[in-house]
DNA sequence: GCTATCATGTAAGAGGCTCTCACATGAACC
DNA sequence: GGTTCATGTGAGAGCCTCTTACATGATAGC
């Protein structure tokens, strides 16, 4: 638990309250959770949280906004600028996306799932987009494989790699009641879709990708 | 609004709150509807729907089972047995799918984000599958085109489509405030991910669908 | 050091929700 | 006509969010 308080004043309270709510989210969903339960987490009155969060979606957003730049960094080091090659690392961070909703349900949540309005929160929403930017830049290394007259737009191929890991984590990745069972795994799942994907923009051939080994 | 009641006993109380509950969805999301409110809306005190449900979460099952049995029906609408060719009436199921999500933001809510808990309901698991198998049988339908060295698990094609377009649907293609804005139609976004995703596959040349045209 | 200020805590409470329990009502059946 | 039982109500326990007035003590100026 976030460190309990020393006196009156709790020193870090704001963190403290962010820490619960990350553990009451992985505990019992984004919707299960609590301003009143995170407060006594922290070991504050019901009313403490007021003075640092607007509201109960104010924790969330904070909570999400976390989260995003921590799935940012994760997609980074997956993509590792590209190297050893794109196609490798381009699975990597498809890898990434998953392996980042299953060791995180609760910021994965907090992001994708508590419903917190985008356009009261901007700053969420920039959070969102700098994430994805990882995943555009690595669409951009790919497509650049391409001659140029066969070169797909980055954006969209981005788009598609973010909504078919995403579909795959919401549907069959999640670790909680919700989740489908399917014969299996979501990496493999993901990871046979990203090739097929791949080889329908023309990015190897029936081969297989391209690997230096 | 579902029925006034006429008497003492309202006749048809089930019906009417599982229509309230869909409107207070569609207007608030699957979290800002209470059950307190849907009674309001159909006239009766905020203890009468527990004499119909055993609490929130099954009246919310109860929707989303319907929207399910729908759902299932408007795909299979959309596939029409694969006619006039399975390439196009693939593509007619991709967009049925997002047309429900757009259409019917209910539903789709308490059918894929309200975090009931399959295991607790099974029936509603089994009205998922029923759906599904429309986009699994498709994929079959399609995957026989293939000669049979070359044929992918329909199963697994079945559930990347599923994948992509749940994704596209969450991510891009909500009413509320928490979509993301992209420059380009969610029915664009999924029909090109989809042309892509069947190219790599094998299922056409360079060219492009093998249209009738 | 002393004191004033102000961020950050608390207590109390309004209003709303879920769900339960004892009781009321009236439709359907004997 | 009387009984039964599904389906309604009222009251309330216990929880939540968020507000208001007040308490505390860290910090900054003197």
């Amino acid at each position: 638990m976030g460190h309990r308080r020393r006196g009156y004043h709790h020193g870090n309270l704001r963190e403290a309250l962010i820490n619960a709510a990350l553990e009451l989210i992985a505990a019992k969903g984004p919707f299960g959770f609590t301003v009143a339960e995170a407060a006594r987490s922290a070991g504050v009155s019901p009313a403490a949280p007021y003075r640092h969060f607007r509201d109960r979606d104010e924790l969330i957003a904070d909570v999400a906004r976390q989260g995003f730049a921590r799935f940012e960094a994760e997609l980074k080091l997956a993509w590792n600028d590209g190297l050893p090659d794109p196609f490798a690392a381009f699975e990597r961070v498809g890898k990434a996306y998953l392996a980042f909703a299953r060791a995180e349900p609760a910021y994965y949540s907090a992001m994708f799932e508590a419903g917190i309005p985008l356009e009261a929160h901007p700053d969420l929403l920039q959070a969102g987009e700098r994430a994805f930017g990882v995943l555009r830049k690595a669409a951009e290394a790919l497509s650049a494989k391409l001659p140029p007259e066969k070169r797909p737009p980055a954006l969209m191929m981005g788009l598609h790699i973010w909504a078919l890991s995403h579909g795959i984590a919401s549907l069959f990745a999640r670790g909680d009641a919700a989740r489908r069972r399917v014969p299996m795994s979501a990496e493999d799942l993901l990871e046979a879709g990203m090739l097929v994907y791949l080889r329908g923009l023309g990015l190897w051939g029936e081969a297989g990708p391209p690997r230096p080994h």
